[in-house]
DNA sequence: ACTTACTTTCAGAATATTCTGAAAGATGAG
DNA sequence: CTCATCTTTCAGAATATTCTGAAAGTAAGT
């Protein structure tokens, strides 16, 4: 018997994390280059890379520096080499929480200030400035704007929560899931 | 004045709701069409959605259809009219309870079943039907197998807990999650 | 300063996704 | 049953995304 079995594993599992790669936001190339270096649990180099998932040395390099963007992959030295070599965070929590903490930055965060400047352009804003408007207008813009205000509070509570989710503090968080997803609470029965 | 303002900031809301699409994992257009509904909070008809966003007939079905598939978007019937008519959930918080349903059934379930799979192939188990294996790979293997479970582990606590916070019981958790981002735990000073 | 070893960039090619519009498929009224 | 009205489907067009590979960039060694 050889190491087949487990290099096949491996590729397997490239494949199936490839396929996750919508869900995290990312190209499924970087998360096929996520995955190898997960998998293996080595500092591979570029070239390594290219040759295991048949990609080009551009792919290669840009997916690399998205990943280290998204700081969910390290660079790594070895002594007497020059080439570069990458290893990933092998703490799957530690992931999760950059991927929440990238992805609140760059969804969450212009959306709240988008929402707060879409709150600013309704008419019944206007009329405490003295201008008059006509009944149902101001009924109809008082909905819109209570239902933009659900939408950013529901938001607010996201942020706050995925920072306390990403802060050092939030390790108890971690814990909190855990232990809440273990107790049962009777839910619907089958 | 009029009610061009109020138009406008309807606009902008579908706009800027759009630009999420790719993180709720839907079409662009989709995302555009459930920001009319919800903004609006009328029941529209499809000709009133293609004429508003100015899509294809085609298009504004499916997608209407895909919103449908996702539970987030729902018939209405207006007596005397055939047409149908489509309203949005106006629960943001039901509306992404929906999301999570889906996602962690499109998702996550089939990843942690792949998982499971991956799981069998690899040489340890092998070993234990009683075939010899060098002792590097038997270890190589077992570290594989060690970062498959970690990664297990996680998404089943995340299915638990994503199943817990759509279930009925889970409206606590709602409202767990509005206490916790209140409470300040004192994470990073600036 | 030159060479060698490696990395990054980016225009154009390849691929994947989304959209259109016309035709086919429903459904209910008369 | 037939017409009129509304909905769905889907092949091909339009658009957006991702990938390649060669050229330009960077930096350590001599």
């Amino acid at each position: 018997m050889s190491g087949d079995a487990l290099i096949q594993a491996q590729d397997r599992f490239i494949a199936v994390w490839g396929q996750m790669s919508g869900a995290w936001g990312i190209s499924r190339t970087m998360a096929e280059v996520h995955a190898l270096l997960y998998i293996t649990g080595d500092a591979l180099c570029t070239d390594d890379i290219m040759e295991r998932l048949e990609i080009s040395r551009g792919n290669a390099s840009m997916s690399l520096r998205s990943l280290l963007d998204w700081g969910i992959v390290e660079r790594a030295h070895k002594r007497g080499d020059r080439k570069e070599y990458f290893s990933a965070e092998q703490d799957v929590w530690a992931l999760f929480r950059a991927i929440v903490r990238e992805r609140i930055a760059r969804e969450v965060d212009p959306l709240l200030a988008s929402l707060h400047e879409i709150r600013d352009m309704t008419p019944t804003d206007r009329a405490r400035r003295g201008e008059a408007i006509p009944e149902a207008l101001r009924d109809a813009a008082e909905d819109h704007n209570k239902r933009l205000d659900n939408m950013m509070e529901f938001f607010q509570v996201l942020e706050k929560l995925g920072n306390r989710f990403v802060s050092p503090a939030g390790r108890g968080l971690q814990m909190a899931a855990t232990l809440l997803s273990k107790i049962d609470v009777g839910g619907p029965r089958p």
